[in-house]
DNA sequence: CGTACTCTTGAAACTTCTCAAAATGCGTGG
DNA sequence: CCACGCATTTTGAGAAGTTTCAAGAGTACG
């Protein structure tokens, strides 16, 4: 039976090292920031602000606690009450289920912008790591139905993230199927690359904001797979690796074609 | 390179024998099934109706049409654009992701009491398609937003549809991931007999909807490794393959421990 | 500058896939 | 009602890809 299994303490904590990942600091998020304080990227979701009245605002932001933890922490553990959401304003955070045995999927990664609590159940089905140094909001789900019964835009506006969740969700079932080890790569790669590029500029760097035991178990294979299939395609001339966290993208459209997507 | 890739025509069009598949009708649907006409399982969704007054519920017959297909029938291609959303009332229907070499991931089964088109996309993202003769209804978006501005609440339980799908499409992506052919295939029969056994009775009797190749596609095998598998549980007196299509749990523990979930 | 961790690389083992053929099941026509 | 033909399922043997185990290289930090 194929089980990547190692050591759970290693994985859970390997804080030694982890303060050299770059965390993930978005110079500006959307075109509204200001320069003085950025509103969007601070206590509140994009998204969420995008279906409320400017006269709202200054409510999210009292109902907003402002939080930060260091790299490696568990933010949430699976199981914890749900009973509140959170909005990443910085740095790199990771969602995972874990087996009895210790296999673990990644199911998602979490950079600024991002939302988190979207459902409404009991306690959350997964759990909440940080990756790097991270800072975050924590809204109670009190406060804002609150909102959202005054606003029902703001609880549109909450369906349509579950959608597109939901829709990457399926498209990672596909890869985790169907998708060989250089397509899922490569399909990765270029996947981070297009979140990076929502906010900063259009060099062709791909910062990784994980470590490779992480995009294993996000890709559904094994650090040195992972590895492995690095190295081939920066011989292969698709990717330079100029640091562990670093990559570069030679022939964008090269490694479209190999993420096996049309 | 693993690609299980075969001819095309016959996988979306296989006809001649689908009829042989038994196509789910489910006796009962909830408690609140009347004799001469059962609401909840005809015209309308489970989930949806719930969050209705009772004065509503007319309303919601009259925007719903009737549709019904053959087995074998692609209801909705994929990229079709999206403008109802879609309550199964008999048969099986599965939602599948093509590549353009004609691998296939299917993304989920739908049964009786199932929903369909929650999001709010311009374009269906994937194909529907009916494994047995099916009956469904749809409803046009326009009308049931209009109902839903007025009942937020009909939002919220959409919200909610949406968040257990998210969960499920998690789990199936730990289990696409991590998990063995072996436990892949446990975990599909124990999850069958427990959606059926929300409708029926409480045998121990799988009645398979689909055929081995929409098995293999959903787990993430071939078809020779899901049919191997199936032979091993059943030397080993997990279950007994009666028919093709119907399966008996003769131990659920012992396949409940083969899942790799606790 | 050494230690600890992660990442990379290599070789062997294992699981699953591919290819091929036989068996089974179903519908049709005699 | 039974035989035939077609499609699906099962079974077998070999091949391929990924994992496992093991060791070495690289990197960060005290």
């Amino acid at each position: 039976m194929q089980r990547s299994v190692r050591t759970l303490g290693v994985r859970n904590g390997g804080t030694a090292t982890a303060s050299s990942i770059p965390a993930f600091v978005p110079e500006t998020m959307g075109e509204a920031c200001t320069g003085e304080r950025c509103y969007r990227c601070d206590v509140r979701s994009q998204s969420l602000c995008s279906s409320l009245p400017i006269s709202e605002l200054g409510y999210l932001d009292r109902i907003a606690r402002r939080q930060h933890g260091p790299a490696g922490a568990t933010m949430i553990h699976d199981g914890a009450p749900m009973n509140f959401a959170c909005n990443i304003t910085r740095g790199a955070v990771r969602l995972s289920r874990l087996m009895s045995d210790g296999r673990r999927q990644v199911t998602g990664f979490l950079f600024p912008g991002d939302f988190l609590g979207l459902t409404r159940r009991q306690n959350f089905p997964f759990n909440v790591e940080a990756i790097t140094e991270t800072e975050y909001c924590l809204f109670g789900l009190n406060e804002l139905d609150t909102l959202a019964r005054d606003y029902p835009d703001l609880r549109q506006q909450l369906l349509e993230m579950a959608c597109r969740e939901l829709d990457s969700a399926q498209d990672q079932m596909l890869l985790l199927g169907r998708k060989s080890a250089l397509e899922r790569v490569s399909s990765f790669l270029l996947d981070v690359f297009r979140r990076q590029n929502r906010w900063q500029g259009t060099d062709n760097i791909v910062t990784l904001h994980m470590p490779r035991g992480d995009i294993a178990d996000y890709l559904g294979l094994t650090i040195e797979t992972v590895s492995r299939t690095l190295t081939r395609l920066r011989q292969d001339r698709i990717i330079d690796i100029r640091e562990t966290y670093s990559v570069e993208i030679l022939t964008p459209q090269g490694l479209q074609e190999l993420t096996g997507n049309s």
